[in-house]
DNA sequence: CCACTTATGCTCCGACGTAGCATAAGTGGT
DNA sequence: ACCACTTATGCTACGTCGGAGCATAAGTGG
């Protein structure tokens, strides 16, 4: 009983804020991938392998690297020797060159994950699709409604940034993302807005955005998308955006101020048409300092 | 240029509680090993691998069942074919029949992380060898100093239970586990204590260790490793002996039932020799209702 | 009946998150 | 120069929750 003969690859969730949005690198055209490779013989680690081949295939280092989660389903693909997929979660600055990949925004691969509008026009489209995928088969019923009330925030159940993945995988189950097997579903039903991607891409790229807002609230990451030099507006936007979420201002405020995670530069930044802000770099040291707490999310119900 | 040829290898840390200890499962008579196997063609999945595998070699069903990590050095052993290890988390309880496995305590092979007794003479022989070990070359100094008192609360640095691979990294480079490269250190210098384990099996139940505490704090875990009825005492017991630590036991309680995590069974358990004590049930639905914050711990700095 | 143990109830306090009010300091238009 | 508007920043009130201590209940073994 010999091991069975698989190769591994490597795929890469690489997130930038680019402008005011949270992009992930993507490549390929009609349907967007993930940037991957195989683990080639030349490769020390895991992390060094996701290293080279996002350098190789998009021109750009990484900084932050992080694993995510490891897949190896048989039904991939339909080849004899099946393929480990272990997945990274990488963050960057856009400001170098762009090299070949594209910088893709989140919300328009997953949409009805930006509540920071409280538009919601798109959930208020996928609520009654997933409220009839919940009623369609009376036995499951009670137990789906409740699914969906929780992933999804309805029914007076608070809406929880990080369940990214759970919300993805209910769709899925929906046949609502065109990733599904839509075998059930007749083709002129309509699908949840959001563009479709290679493979279970989509799927890892919302286990990086699930990790990654999970993680912004008790470590100090948001700093790795941030510009050396930044206002704390322009923390706050970032951190909103990557929490799809609104968060109340001063509160916010105090909160990295209390941690002592940023230091003044005595500059200030007046671009907005407002009061110019003061400009504040990362205090770096807090990284061995502490294992220290980052950006909790102060909510806010209002906006 | 094609993929490498690999063979991918399941890992299990499996937790249960021993009586008042948490045992780890382990194979292997003079140096202990975690319970594994290589990925076959007729495994479905990871999971389903890992889970097979447990049962073959230890005769025991698992229940819960966690991805923990994939490592995939180089230097693991000197086979032309690289090995992927991709470990898992599970979390039983040990009624059932035995198997072949043993249960082995956790603060056997990692003894500095109980510090539930003030006792801390491990840590008290622990602390000045990894005070030497940061002095030893004065450019290193004050960083590797800093690192220590983190990772072991030292220096009114508080302890933060969680930090279980950190200390036993910090531990390996310091050369004071038999696994490390003990190049550097004379043979008669005296390591910190705790059995080692084969190959870097104990750096995988450290990373284990360290996601079961890290969870139990927003997760409702324990109930895995609890038998079906449990009073509140032995609810904190297991806790405690998790977290290496004691906790308030008045707040623990009122934690636990404001969050309706238990319902009584209306039935008592007598056998302590004190007050009988309320026998409790897990409510499973809040697994589905809520996706619960699990056992706070309520820190105590006294006892 | 007493000493001891474990279980359980209740209260006080301080820290922190939530929220609203108020002010400062720019921009652009009239 | 003044005004409307925007963004930045400061401060205070309030409620919730975690941390800690006091007190009581209800068993066991001498």
């Amino acid at each position: 009983m010999t091991a069975e003969v698989i190769s591994a690859e490597l795929l890469a969730v690489v997130v930038a804020m680019v402008g005011d949005e949270p992009c992930v690198l993507t490549l390929g055209d009609p349907t967007p991938r993930l940037p991957a490779g195989p683990l080639l013989p030349g490769h020390r680690s895991l992390q060094a392998a996701t290293r080279r081949w996002v350098e190789e295939q998009t021109g750009r280092r990484l900084g932050y690297l992080e694993q995510l989660y490891t897949f190896a389903d048989l039904d991939r693909d339909g080849s004899p020797t099946r393929t480990i997929s272990i997945s990274y979660l990488g963050l960057t600055t856009p400001n170098a060159d762009m090299g070949y990949g594209a910088w893709r925004g989140w919300y328009s691969l997953l949409p009805w994950e930006d509540t920071r509008t409280t538009s919601r026009v798109l959930t208020a489209q996928i609520t009654p699709q997933i409220r009839a995928w919940a009623d369609q088969q009376p036995s499951l019923a009670s137990g789906r409604r409740q699914r969906c009330a929780i992933t999804f925030g309805l029914d007076g159940n608070p809406w929880q940034p990080d369940l990214v993945l759970q919300r993805y995988e209910l769709l899925y189950e929906a046949g609502l993302v065109p990733e599904s097997p839509s075998d059930w579903r007749s083709p002129d039903d309509e699908l949840a807005p959001g563009d479709r991607m290679v493979g279970d891409h989509r799927r890892v790229l919302a286990t990086g955005l699930a990790r990654l807002r999970a993680k912004i609230q008790y470590r100090p990451v948001v700093f790795e998308l941030m510009a050396p030099e930044f206002t704390l507006g322009q923390l706050q936007d970032c951190v909103e955006a990557l929490a799809g979420r609104a968060v109340h201002t001063q509160n916010f405020r105090r909160l990295i101020e209390q941690q002592a995670l940023v230091e003044d530069t005595g500059q200030v930044h007046a671009e907005t048409g407002g009061r110019p802000a003061r400009l504040y770099r990362f205090r770096r040291e807090v990284l061995q300092e502490r294992h220290a707490a980052g950006t909790k999310l102060p909510t806010t119900r209002s906006r």
